[in-house]
DNA sequence: CTGTTAGCGCGTTCAA
DNA sequence: TTGAACGCGCTAACAG
């Protein structure tokens, strides 16, 4: 029923080799025979059958991308980077879902290397034995995306975690705070979740506060943990004049848990927020927050994945990108200052 | 050096056909070779070539999405409904994103058919001409999701958009409010934007109310446009009490536009916004709002596709799925009423 | 510049 | 219960 290269090459008399050269541009062809066949192609409306062109060229012109939940404004934002430069490159992309369970990580990490795909974006907090042994099976590249695994054996994308919980920290120190809270993810993650961590402490050693362990709450990102973190927080004999969150979400969270308190923000509590997500400018007061080059981490991610798959030179395969601090509202210290 | 079927059929001392079948999990063979041939995968560390296997076989299990833009909130979530049931029946998405272009649209569809999907899913606010004609070409099932062609030809899954608004505009008219107004999106287009115009008008008609243009304002759906149009909307001689926006973005504009303004939502202006994506409940005062069942009308519409890939009989090809009047704290009525 | 000929790795008859 | 052989639609030498 559907027409093939066989077909195309007899309606315009001539080899399917030819006909394969005019579908690939190759420029080894006559004009007039390039118009022939293209005119064939027309006629019957052929659509060349990628399956079977990967089968032949060992290339399918997809990567696949293991994402935690699409559903979530920050790897939203950074699929959407990916798929931005996969597109200009020519590429397609299989996006799964993966709820960061690690069993469904490696069945989808093996499912995808079954599809053949030309390369493969991981996302997710933790990069186990496992996922090493998963990863070494694959004769395609890898980039970790957002992650990276202990031993630095795979290429990767990331901001400095660390240093961004620092200059997070260290904001809300140099306004003159003494109890800044921390409402962190799991501190079980050692990408995401432990280095923010680390970086609130460093922070209020460099500075000479002491370190209170009533302060530190952990959520798991979302709006609601941070809520009730902040709740908890308020509850305290002394409770913290100016809250670190880990995310944008528990950040907005706070703030409401606060004015529920019938306290302002950040007249009476600070709160800075991490990610930058498109809801931190659309609340009240504006938020403060750290701001992750979300887009550019899969832009990037994918760029770097396309120069591995092309073999090309790649200088430094692991790539730190720039956070920011973005001063808005909820922050005694705004823009400009 | 990648391992194939035949490396397999040699190291366990039989025929190709006979690894095949046991991959494939027929059980025509014998339990003692069977046996034989799955140690023979496990110690060559066989992994069978799906591009190979699509070939043959004429099936790839992988779909097609074709998704106005991943990084915003409602598609998202719509996307994540529709991995989970694909998924759940052993098939990969290919998401594209098409930003409502149409020439950006007309091309993914030829190449996700190139790549020889089972089937397709199409999500854009219009079904042209070309479009139906890009549909014809392919000889797999396409369902169209959140959107519909005007001859209805093919499968789709949606909400009755019109008596949505009819619903939201209903509300506020009987909270008594005689000047309602309408923050839309572009009427141009025909499945997520005109109905909610048209809505808006019958149950003002309905409710003898006379219809005033000055009270209605286009947006974009998003955060900014909202808030601008009830800028403008508020500098009327006889500003509206109330006002339904079309998309929950566009609400929460609203709302910080009227307090900016020194007024009260609900107290001195109503508003209800549109899809109850998970901002809505992350505001002050929480947004009513019509909620769309995004995670299902993805949901929903992959199995549908499943369906018909299966080539199942499928008693009603067109869905509508129902939407919800969702009262929080930005309407008088609030939940219980 | 063009055609011939092998595969690519696997599913699937058809016989045995 | 198993194997031999063909073909899926195309790319890529190689020859001319």
């Amino acid at each position: 029923m559907p027409v093939t290269i066989y077909d195309v090459a007899r309606e315009a008399g001539v080899s399917m080799a030819t006909v394969s050269r005019v579908v690939n541009q190759n420029p080894n062809v006559k004009p007039t025979t390039r118009k022939k066949v293209l005119d064939a192609i027309e006629r019957l409306g052929y659509r060349p059958n990628a399956v079977a062109r990967g089968l032949a060229s060992k290339k399918t012109t997809t990567v696949g991308v293991v994402i935690p939940d699409i559903s979530g404004s920050f790897f939203a934002e950074v699929a959407r980077g990916i798929e931005d430069i996969a597109n200009m490159y020519n590429y397609n992309i299989i996006l799964c879902n993966s709820d960061e369970q690690k069993e469904k990580e490696l069945r989808l990490i093996n499912t995808l290397l079954e599809k053949q795909v030309d390369g493969l974006l991981f996302m997710g907090n933790e990069v186990t034995e496992d996922h090493k042994e998963a990863f070494g099976t694959a004769s395609v590249p890898i980039v970790l995306t957002a992650t990276y695994d202990d031993e630095n054996r795979w290429p990767s994308v990331n901001i400095d975690n660390k240093q961004a919980a620092v200059d997070a920290t260290t904001l809300l120190l140099d306004e003159g705070h003494r109890h800044v809270a921390l409402i962190t993810g799991p501190l079980t993650h050692p990408v995401n979740g432990f280095p923010r961590y680390q970086g609130y402490r460093e922070a209020l050693e460099a500075k000479g506060v002491p370190f209170d362990e009533k302060y530190v709450r952990v959520g798991d990102y979302r709006y609601q943990s941070g809520m009730e973190a902040m709740r908890e927080l308020l509850a305290l004999d002394e409770p913290p004049t100016a809250v670190f969150a880990a995310s944008d979400e528990m950040a907005v969270g706070v703030i409401h848990a606060v004015q529920d308190a019938g306290k302002r923000v950040p007249e009476d509590i600070s709160v800075i927020g991490f990610d930058n997500i498109n809801i931190s400018s659309m609340v009240r007061p504006l938020l403060s927050t750290i701001a992750q080059p979300m887009y550019d981490i899969g832009a990037v991610s994918m760029r770097l994945l396309t120069k591995l798959m092309n073999k090309e030179e790649v200088e430094d395969p692991h790539v730190i990108l720039q956070h920011e601090l973005v001063l808005r509202q909820s922050t005694k210290t705004q823009a400009g200052e």
